[in-house]
DNA sequence: TATTGTTATACTCTATAACTATA
DNA sequence: TATAGTTATAGAGTATAACAATA
């Protein structure tokens, strides 16, 4: 009798298959960047989202919270509390839409401001950090090819 | 008086802070790819997990729980109902592991032997479709340098 | 009639502690 | 003493329906 009907194990497991798919490869290393994000903000008491709504608010200042929805895959249920814990510290400010007496523009405040220049100088020091295995013109190409698949 | 003063609002939504971030891009694609994914696969009443667990065990007879959770980064507590669901579907079994009398080997069974080769036919196609703006030799590109980012 | 912002709520996903049986 | 698998459970994230105020 040969050894051929044993119940077969796993040594090394083999994800081959799995690593041809570009959906795989590409959530595993924004998992991985974004875990180190979330270290990079801890400090700030920021969540990634969190500085995604700041970030946006800060180069548009009035932007609404239905915009902030449809750019970042975020439900208006969803946003409501982040916003209000946003304001409550005083990071951001409500004032009234000057032209849609339904909406409500977003602003920094001071506070939020200075906040926010120390962030993005850490996410500008992450970004680094994170692709220190990339030349300078492969980061470049990652970020065009990634565009094209979802742009 | 000038307008220096007045509320600002936004028209079109500047974003080109955050698309320079590798962690935001490469999420924003994996969710666009993923999308499409679940779609292929919902004739298959599989989840994207689901693949990715029948997949492992197409390619790794015998593989053990642990060894899923290790691969896919899932808790082993969270992994049970889904290896109780495919098993109550009979596409996997569980059998003693030959070597560790803790573990448990999982395999495929006839029919889901049947269902892997048909879906894994899809996702090849649901990826060709999906990088269908890319070159091959640019997708072979986006899946090296996603690796230099999480490998 | 449609849209902005909101509340309430349900569902899914992810995380932690603790147990059992085997190593 | 450590590990594989499991249970129970809590928390975070994501989803839908419905409402008031305004367009």
């Amino acid at each position: 009798m040969d050894d051929t009907n044993q119940t077969p194990y796993v040594e090394t497991v083999d994800a081959s298959f799995l690593e041809t798919l570009v959906g795989y490869n590409a959530r595993r290393a924004a998992l991985v960047v974004i875990d180190q994000f979330m270290q990079r903000m801890a400090p700030f008491d920021l969540r990634t989202v969190d500085f995604s709504v700041l970030s946006l608010i800060t180069h548009n200042p009035g932007i609404t919270s239905r915009q902030l929805c449809a750019n970042l895959n975020i439900l208006a249920p969803n946003l409501v509390a982040m916003i209000n814990s946003l304001e409550k510290k005083k990071l951001i400010a409500r004032k009234p839409h000057p032209l849609d007496g339904r909406a409500m523009g977003l602003h920094l405040t001071a506070k939020g401001q200075k906040l926010m220049v120390e962030a993005e100088k850490a996410v500008n020091q992450l970004e680094l950090d994170a692709t220190n295995r990339l030349t300078a013109a492969e980061r470049k190409t990652l970020l065009v090819l990634l565009k094209k698949i979802y742009k």
